[in-house]
DNA sequence: AGAACAATGTCAACAAGACTGTCCTATCCC
DNA sequence: GGGATAGGACAGTCTTGTTGACATTGTTCT
């Protein structure tokens, strides 16, 4: 363990390496995790935002395009170009909303849903080394500060998808 | 103890949700704490590569110019075009090192290392909610988990770089 | 029925930040 | 002297983000 006060600045000294700790963690983690699929993805010509794309339309089956757009925060013609793709190659297929016939609900093709899980698998393994490592109290602390870090409404975002399906 | 079968039911669909779990919130967390330094960034018209290289430059003043490629892995080009700009502006000066005058030793300007600063306090605002609200104990198992998903060079880099300076 | 609004798609253009590959200079070390 | 190393420079490409304008279809309100 590193020293906790080196200088004897007292607590405001500690708080901010901590702080500068907490960015570089950040980077790193970040980096390495959403790596770990990479090398897949190089192979199918595909980039990091249709991962994205199909990790969340896996996670909520049938939401509209508007949805995506709003966990994703980006813009219409981003997205477009990232579901063109994905819709042309066969893993993403658009039905017509029930309800409201002009929205297109996104769900993943077996195709899909077998591409989002090989990507997946590759980040799991590497998650789940680290929690092996890193003991279960500590990740029950580590999903509070992420969870903390968020805006308001990616936290709804995750109330809802945690739950069971309706 | 590798999965019999991770479509399966049982703890082993818990496990899986956990781990999606995860992927949400390394995507949630890592997008609102590196947006935090965004307005400011843009109103000064750099970007996020512009940040990442000051964070770095900042926490190990005198690093080389190869140091920091191998610490933000990206290319040689990629940096030149950052370092150049932050350079021209009078964030970041580059002098010739003592023993090898080959290289560039990388460090802040008094403007740099002021704006360095005001970049960091807004993540640090955001962090500072967030470990208040997640709570002492979370911390450290945010800190460990974090550090467990990184790869061993990362590690490294961490450990020298929490030590007081040499 | 018609107007207004909403969900989505599309076109064109642009910018940041990554990449590749090659070549150059200065310096260090044997 | 000669090879390896640190760094810079040039030229071109790709991905993924941006803006703004406009089209289509469907819903909702009056």
């Amino acid at each position: 363990m590193p020293d906790l006060n080196p200088a004897g600045h007292g607590h405001l000294f500690l708080r901010e390496d901590q702080m500068r700790l907490a960015q570089d963690l950040m980077f790193f983690a970040y980096r390495d995790f959403t790596g770990a699929a990479d090398k897949l993805l190089d192979e199918l010509q595909l980039g990091r935002a249709h991962h994205r794309a199909l990790h969340f339309i896996g996670r909520s089956p049938g939401m509209t395009v508007g949805d995506l757009l709003g966990i994703l925060r980006i813009t219409k013609q981003s997205l477009a170009r990232v579901l063109t793709a994905l819709v042309g190659q066969g893993y993403v297929q658009q039905l017509p909303g029930r309800n409201d016939r002009r929205q297109r609900l996104l769900s993943l093709t077996d195709a899909g849903t077998a591409l989002e899980r090989r990507l997946f698998d590759r980040q799991r393994e590497v998650l789940m080394l680290a929690y092996r490592e890193a003991g279960g109290p500590a990740i029950d602390g580590f999903r509070r500060v992420m969870r903390a870090v968020m805006d308001d409404q990616a936290r709804a975002y995750l109330d809802q998808a945690e739950t069971p399906r309706k």
